[in-house]
DNA sequence: GCCAACGTTGGC
DNA sequence: GCCAACGTTGGC
């Protein structure tokens, strides 16, 4: 039970919800909201804690990679997108006395200097068994070492290439 | 725009 | 509870 911080990626359509949406947020925060899968739900209800840092990531964008990095600012609560019949995410399955989904919050902390592409990501030994470049890997929010955190935060440093 | 890989659904 | 069909993700 250590109270380091977990590592967290979370992938976002920049055509969707972009780090500059994000950033051009009331106070740079929002409601990570519409995940609608098991296992990211699981990590939101059971993992995912106040504190935690993010590599924000940009899918379907050319090119992929991360843009930012975040903070979790609010622990799991219902996704009120849920019960919305008008919204995209709407579950009619889900009973509102047990939410069958649920978001947390996070902030902007800060631009990488240094975009990391998803190729930078798969060309680094060290990242080889990271989630985000393994083949057909499409779960949205995915955990990250700090091993990763910290090799990710190097190559995201303003000189890509002057590590010693 | 293509399509491989994956998660979910539903028939049985 | 199996598994084929389907829809989605997301790199390319």
């Amino acid at each position: 039970m250590s109270k380091q911080p977990h590592y967290w990626l979370v992938k976002s359509e920049p055509g969707a919800f972009s780090w500059d949406d994000l950033c051009a947020c009331p106070g740079r925060r929002t409601h990570w909201d519409g995940i609608r899968n098991y296992q990211a739900r699981n990590f939101i209800r059971d993992d995912i804690k106040r504190g935690d840092q993010i590599l924000f990531y940009h899918s379907n964008a050319k090119p992929a990679g991360i843009v930012g990095l975040a903070e979790v600012l609010r622990e799991a609560y219902p996704d009120p997108t849920q019960f919305d019949p008008e919204d995209g995410h709407y579950d009619a399955k889900s009973d509102p006395a047990a939410p069958r989904w649920l978001m947390f919050d996070l902030g902007a902390r800060r631009a990488l200097a240094n975009f990391v592409s998803l190729e930078d990501l798969k060309q680094a030994p060290a990242l080889a068994s990271m989630a985000v470049v393994q083949r057909g890997q499409r779960l949205s929010i995915q955990p990250v070492t700090s091993t990763e955190w910290a090799q990710v935060l190097d190559m995201g440093k303003a000189q890509p290439k002057a590590k010693k």
